[in-house]
DNA sequence: GTATGTGCAAACTTTTTGCACTTCG
DNA sequence: CGAAGTGCAAAAAGTTTGCACATAC
């Protein structure tokens, strides 16, 4: 069971109580903020400092533990999912939507691996598909 | 030849020398921030609020003269073209280079023309390209 | 003349920083 | 024990707001 004491050990990142807030927080809330992450934990259990999960967050994005999303709208959100995806970015309001296709990722990589753009060179391509969220 | 008063006209916006410089600046500039904007016009000649800068950037975001960008470090910047275009985002810097390519555009359009996604209702689709520039 | 726009300064939001103290291994 | 992590509070950065005054039309 153990899974987020073992991604922070197989880091090397040093296993303390406010780490597993952080990332337990992350994968049970959809995209949260670093205010969404704060409340979270504080209103579960223990109190944590805004510092420190600023700080915890900059660990965990330079480990590839979780990724760092701005939304269309400019708010810094975090993702816990690392396979390659897209994001549905809703026009109104700053909610985000993973988007898992691999038939598009082929596509993409297969049309960019014959359509070199001159002077650049590409890591890593994500869309951001703008529109409306039918509830 | 007075293409941007002819643009604020055009908008039903009035006229103002400030309205005229920050457009000028987003058109002589490559993506500025709100920042470069104020600095490009106080060094050019007359003084602005910045104030001013934020609202009349507002205003013509809101009336399509420009358009706002997210960085991928979480930057606002301004972008003067309007057609349909893509960006390319240093992974090292926060700079951002327009990326115009209709045959992709095609590819896409016919893509999502048959793949529909459930629940989200596409407006407008916008590619994240990620690397290193060349100089 | 009047609706609209601008300047200014204060306030707000989000994030960063430095340093003493604490904890993990 | 020592290196690494945390709490705290102050401050930085970027943006918004309200209102009196100025300007475009």
């Amino acid at each position: 069971m153990n899974k987020i004491n073992d991604k922070l050990r197989d880091k090397g990142l040093k296993i303390t109580p406010q780490r597993i807030s952080i990332l337990e927080a992350i994968y049970n809330l959809n995209h949260p903020t670093a205010d969404d992450i704060i409340k979270y934990i504080r209103q579960q259990h223990s109190n944590i400092a805004t510092g420190t999960v600023y700080k915890v967050l900059d660990t965990f994005v330079k480990n590839d533990l979780i990724k760092k999303v701005i939304t269309d709208k400019g708010v810094v959100k975090y993702d816990g999912l690392l396979t390659n995806h897209h994001h549905l970015h809703s026009s109104k309001s700053d909610e985000i939507k993973d988007y898992i296709d691999e038939e598009l990722d082929h596509i993409l990589t297969a049309y960019f691996k014959k359509k070199k753009i001159t002077n650049f060179e590409i890591e890593e391509i994500s869309l951001q598909i703008k529109g409306k969220f039918n509830k």
